[in-house]
DNA sequence: AATATAAAGGTCAAGAAAGGTCAAATTGCC
DNA sequence: GGCAATTTGACCTTTCTTGACCTTTATATT
């Protein structure tokens, strides 16, 4: 159900994600990007860094710290800039194509061997792709994290990539 | 029968839970959170430490108290959380197939490592008492083997159990 | 053509705003 | 009185926000 957000002045009508709450300036600038996103014809958008910052009354530099933490590849999002005079921002959407082998392109994408941040990343990409609802992110990070907080540091990114894609497997089946 | 109860100059309404006791402040705000729960939509609730504790008048970290000794995985719950400006904290409350307490005995069976042929016996039994179905069991047995025999030798057991673990814990939850 | 200026976006570090940890002090219950 | 559970507080880590300064590109001027 949409969701009106007045802030700074502004009406703006966001999606309020499942089981998320939007609560720092950078939770409302993503969802505002994606919002965007969801309406652009594939899945790509152009913006300029300057406008956006005054749009939401924020440093500049925000917007960057946004695009480095929630538009990351992993995520699934491909972010392409251009500085001088007539620059711009270039947001674009990756969604994984589904398929027989859709199962072997995220195993394949998580290796031998996956870090934190990165399976965090795919969870997440995972989601938004409506692959996984909330309950089983955020059960799958919490097993994660426990299991691996007990193994020794050199083997945890093996056994995060095989508990990772066991569970998966599971849920990804059919 | 529910009671109102009136606590730092606020009245909550909480629900006395049948032969227990609400006698320290952990209690009320264990409570407090359960009533909530109770009324989230997914049995997902987010909130803040911080105004939790003013709400109750506490040390923040006794909400974390609260939340490491009643809102275990052995009860049921699953905590999130995340520091940093606009931070908060997530708890979810998870359904099983077969009673939380189950999993834990099953996971402690498990261990940090298991051959392939204690595997073999505890998927069998699991299947014999009903806990898991013939397909499952299959699919369990087919994503060890398969991942198993990719790792170095001396991670093989280590890998086996956290993956076993990670599908089970999937599996037992309903 | 060369240069200067304006108009973008980039980087990085400091400070603010959360939550986490751990141990000492206190309380409550046999 | 002793033990376990609770409560508190000092100090730590992570995430977000801001601002000063830098680099790149387009356009106007000489």
């Amino acid at each position: 159900m949409p969701w009106l957000i007045y802030i700074f002045g502004l009406t703006l009508l966001l999606r309020q994600p499942e089981g998320v709450i939007l609560s720092s300036l950078s939770d409302f600038i993503e969802q505002y990007l994606k919002e965007l996103l969801a309406d652009a014809v594939e899945g790509i958008i152009m913006l300029q860094r300057r406008e956006l910052a005054e749009m939401f009354e924020c440093a500049p530099s925000q917007i960057n710290y946004v695009l480095d933490t929630r538009f990351t590849l992993d995520r699934g999002y491909l972010v392409e800039t251009r500085r001088g005079g007539g620059g711009y921002i270039r947001i674009v959407r990756l969604t994984f194509r589904t398929g027989p082998d859709f199962l072997s392109v995220v195993e394949e994408k998580i290796g031998d061997e996956i870090t934190r941040g990165r399976a965090e990343g795919l969870l997440f990409r995972l989601q938004e792709e409506g692959f996984l609802d909330v309950h089983e992110c955020i059960f799958i990070r919490t097993v994660l994290d426990r299991e691996t907080s007990k193994a020794p540091q050199n083997y945890r990114g093996a056994i995060r990539a095989g508990m990772l894609k066991a569970m998966l497997a599971l849920l990804l089946r059919e």
